[in-house]
DNA sequence: AATGAATGAGAATTCATTCAT
DNA sequence: TATGAATGAATTCTCATTCAT
């Protein structure tokens, strides 16, 4: 009983198994190569458990990460703290997180730019979610800081929503394409400089 | 009248018409869901005349157009002329054509981000392609003007092959994945404004 | 009763179904013009089923069924009783069960011959299992019988090779190029001269 | 002109080309996997060449191969030379030619035993062949010396016939699947006295 | 829930053969 | 005669998905 209890995994330890699993594929081997069964035999499962969990095999693991993962990258940002500093220093706060997201997580941006070439469904999902997930952070932030009144809460989302466009196009080329500097550091100090320079730009049209 | 030239254009022109549909349909599905046969189906061929062309098929198909491609895109810029004018003014002109191009290729642009996940040495390829390019182009345009002579020829070429990344970077993710601006003129400004930004902090590093 | 048990049988069941239908097919339309889908088709499952089972096809369906035939060969050896006999009796039921094993299984022997010529590592797993083969019979009889201890054991073992490609070669000249005599009888006798003969040249060099 | 007429070459020349190719592919790589089309670019010829000699194929470069060997290996026989010997020596010349020419045409007698597993016209014709050929070389032997008149021609055709197929299965096992001996020498001397003993035994039955 | 054997549509690739030049 | 582009049926192999246990 007890040694049998040790394999007993719960139903979110298999999901999360199943996610680690197929982004760790896909890094390797790419998307479009990694096959439900190869994830089923590498996660040590069978492939009836991932279509338990996931009814349309891949797609839907893609969709679910996209929304869990947004929502948690969402919900780990301390708002308030952040809303201290000046817009500045919260920027640079911001794009090491994405950046540091993004590099961790390179199996799943990798899989989730494939998915939305063939998935118009992910495609849409994935911009109502940034236009929605950047609202919610405006207002906080405007309800907690006055750094931010500046602008109409529209135009807010509208800057949040480029920059955010802005570094993840970068990264995702950085890390997938071809590097822009050889050591991070010198990546993010980059970036950081064109970001503020893009969001003067963006401020002054 | 001669019947080997003629023999030659009906050649050249099957080619041009694997890679026409092929990108066509990559932009329609995606190149992961684009197979040799819907390729021959659409372009009204059989399927031994692709791997005729292209014996390892679609990897293939994206090799070779990107070999050509590159190629041309080389060839067709007038370099003297391009020499003549100032380095923003060159910018501009060499990211107008990025744009255009890379707007007008979007399906092959798609398939080569895809191929380049699962085949190392089409990335490496790439890699070594866009460094060989710049080399070319700068000697080229030291030779014909004072201009591009305050920096390095190594230097030069780093920054060359930095903008080139950076302008593809958010061009893709504009076409691909989300918009920056409604408007081309928007982009192509910002663009602009973008690229004499982080060519002046890069040649401050 | 047992479910875990059934589900085995099935399986062994499966596989002995395609050894049986590839082998009855080679033996009709040679081994390279039976497919997998032939296979498929024949033994009326679908050709999934021969790739969960054998994941290189037709080089594994062989591969594998040469492993469990030289082994299973070996296990249905009473060698304690083959010991008792003198050298010649010994030969002669040997012989005698070669001779029946090929023509019970010739399909088997005929896609094993054509496989091994573009298998090199089913050719060299080949020559390394005879010799593995017989060194443990010759061990299994110098310990049962005095008959056998004349001879080294390198030595016996390379009679053993020896015989055995002999038989082998003769065998599968008569049965699939030309027969050397109208009856198996008038075979058999032959062979067991032969060998006779040949174990006698083979011991005086 | 001049320069022209190098590279004609007369038909025998372009026929022994084809056989040449094919039968040094067949050797490195199977018969089965050497296609028309491989046969044509190793060959630096075009496919429609080899289909102007062979109109059905590789099928038919075997068969026309085998015939015109067939008899070539006929003619090239002094036999009158070999008449003048007693039945021994005669015996020992016939199979270290047969050895000899085995070993030269290896991938000729790859190919052979390959395509007369789906060919049964083929099959059929060398079983013909062969009582065919023997049936001269008796008559001719039986003419020239009285070496060879103890044994009625019929009876002296069934003892070439099956001399020939014995040497052939043990020289094709030697040469294809597992050697019997490490040198020519040791091989020669045993099939020549294989020979004798087989020919003693046949005549006694 | 979890399993994994089974399925079969479909993708990649090969190859004998034809035919216009 | 020689060529080789073009064909498409046939082959190998993959993969998402189902379902009985």
């Amino acid at each position: 009983m007890d040694s049998k209890k040790k394999f007993v995994r719960n139903k979110q330890e298999k999901i999360d198994l199943i996610y680690d699993t197929f982004f760790k594929l896909v890094l390797k081997q790419s998307y479009h190569k990694t096959s439900t069964n190869h994830i089923a035999e590498s996660a040590r499962i069978s492939i009836g458990t991932i279509y338990n969990y996931f009814p349309r095999g891949k797609e839907d693991i893609i969709r679910k990460y996209f929304e869990e993962s947004m929502t948690a990258f969402f919900v780990s940002h301390d708002v308030s703290k952040m809303a201290e500093n000046n817009v500045r220093d919260f920027l640079d706060d911001f794009l090491l997180d994405l950046f540091r997201n993004h590099k961790e997580n390179l199996g799943y941006h990798l899989a989730f730019r494939s998915a939305i070439q063939s998935d118009k469904a992910l495609f849409d999902a994935h911009q109502e979610k940034i236009f929605h997930f950047f609202n919610h952070l405006v207002r906080k932030l405007r309800k907690l800081s006055d750094n931010f009144k500046q602008l109409s809460e529209r135009r807010l989302v509208n800057v949040f929503v480029f920059m955010y466009n802005l570094v993840n196009a970068i990264l995702h080329h950085h890390l997938s394409v071809m590097e822009f500097f050889d050591t991070d550091d010198e990546f993010i100090d980059y970036l950081s400089n064109l970001a503020a320079f893009s969001l003067e730009y963006y401020l002054k049209t």
